[in-house]
DNA sequence: GTCTATACCACGATAGAC
DNA sequence: GTCTATCGTGGTATAGAC
């Protein structure tokens, strides 16, 4: 086998390339009015070659998707030294708060991806059903640790408050609403620590 | 002046009857996804009809706000006659409740809709920012009511975890989500008007 | 006021040269 | 593997007969 990097391997990171404009731009403009042509201009490829990686618009949503996982795993892999369950749940408040200008100029990067993809009429097979399940099932251990028996609620609840105010920062575009909304939930997440 | 009905006058309700249509299949379907001629089929008017109506897609989306506006105006009608903030506010919390299958399947009318136009870059102009202001001007007030001098802040947070509730029992399917959140949110009201 | 026919354009996707 | 040219579809909006 010769050497495939001097043969006409692909450029290295030109898929991932791709992906992360298509992240980005679905992001910024919504999936439904992204063209693929915005996406192969904003990842700087012409556009007849982004059908050589992607066969259609649905399979950068997918791949979309599984970005998302991954800079979810990442963020949680972040917070795990953390010493206590509190501790992790306020440092990921403080992550959210941290993404305010942001969530202010186009909301939950999660949350705006769902709620497109929950209009189709198979929910894009549940892709957004799990990707939002990875931060409830590991805000439902953080409360379980804290030895809450309604773990379940807590973290859908911490999950949804979170959701909601990206949501009213975006409409308003005032990310001053994610530092008072973080502030708020970490006073409750102290309380619920010190009734454990 | 002759009887304008007999003449060629626009069937009384037809321009309403296409602002209706507008309203649920943008819900259902989302804007961007939605087609004059969706609207057109759904109101059962022809196609080349719709025009004389509504001369641009942004003119449907103009008397869809609109409409919701006055649906949220006349639920706080409703609500109003109860005696105190407190029974007001988990009378909205119960309206919510009551439309969970809705929200399961479609999301919050008012939340869908501001997500997907605050991705335009001039957020239609501030209209969804308008439309969440009723809620959440009205729950302020409701809060003031109980005594809190941070009712602003409540407020705020109370409609975020509508929002986000809704998203989440979209994301998943599943109306049991509004109703445990709903119980959440009443015990909350309920606390803080014991505290007033 | 109502409706048909159609202009026009933008998009997704493909064919095939290089 | 890369890229251009293009096809087919489906959408907005208009012209104009009735």
């Amino acid at each position: 086998m010769t050497d495939s990097v001097a043969q006409g391997r692909p450029k290295i990171g030109k898929r991932e390339r791709l992906v992360a404009a298509a992240a980005r731009v679905f992001y910024e403009q919504g999936v439904e009015k992204t063209t693929i042509a915005d996406i192969a201009a904003a990842a700087d490829v012409p556009v007849g070659n982004v059908y050589y990686y992607f066969k259609t618009k649905d399979q950068f949503v997918q791949a979309v998707i599984d970005t998302h996982a991954g800079v979810l795993a990442e963020i949680v892999a972040g917070i795990e030294p953390l010493p206590g369950p509190a501790e992790r749940l306020k440092a990921m408040v403080a992550s959210w708060v941290e993404q305010r200008d942001l969530a202010a100029r186009y909301g939950c990067p999660t949350g705006s991806l769902a709620a497109e993809l929950d209009k189709r009429p198979d929910a894009f097979g549940g892709e957004p059903a799990r990707l939002m399940s990875l931060l409830i099932d590991w805000a439902r251990g953080q409360f379980a640790e804290l030895g809450r028996p309604d773990a379940a609620e807590l973290a859908v609840a911490f999950v949804a408050a979170y959701q909601g105010i990206s949501l009213l920062a975006n409409t308003f575009r005032d990310p001053g609403l994610m530092v008072t909304e973080g502030a708020r939930l970490a006073r409750w997440i102290d309380e619920l620590a010190g009734r454990g």
